[in-house]
DNA sequence: GCAGTGACTAGTA
DNA sequence: ATACTAGCCACTG
């Protein structure tokens, strides 16, 4: 599938999902370029995607770059992820989406909020 | 090595 | 606000 597992590519982005700290979340596109692919942010989801469940990986940390989950609805990882979330800190807004403005893990902007 | 696909993003109507 | 189009990148077959 298009999923990953195999990639350079996919071992960075692993590798910056897993620095994102608890009660943050981060951008497909952020992630990428923390890769060193900005612009990826769709292959970033193609990982996400074929990533395993004993992975260490907080992968519900990710979310869209606008605080949006967006997943498809093949099994139940969106209300996991939105549960996850709320479970490191990270609330929600009523349209469903994180504010990013303070949650946002930024690996080039920082607010020390 | 090309075609297809997708947990993206930006622009336009 | 939603719908659609078009680039974007990496992985699978």
């Amino acid at each position: 599938m298009t999923g990953a597992g195999s990639g350079e590519f996919t071992g960075r982005v692993l590798a910056a999902v897993r620095s994102v700290a608890t009660g943050r979340v981060a951008s497909y596109g952020a992630v990428a370029a923390a890769a060193g692919r900005p612009g990826a942010a769709r292959a970033v989801g193609s990982v996400l995607s074929s990533l395993p469940d004993e992975s260490d990986v907080p992968w519900w940390r990710v979310v869209n770059y606008r605080g949006e989950i967006t997943i498809p609805r093949s099994g139940h990882a969106a209300p996991l992820q939105r549960a996850l979330l709320a479970a490191e800190g990270v609330e929600l807004d009523d349209d469903g989406r994180v504010p990013m403005a303070r949650y946002g893990c930024a690996f080039q902007e920082d607010r020390d909020d």
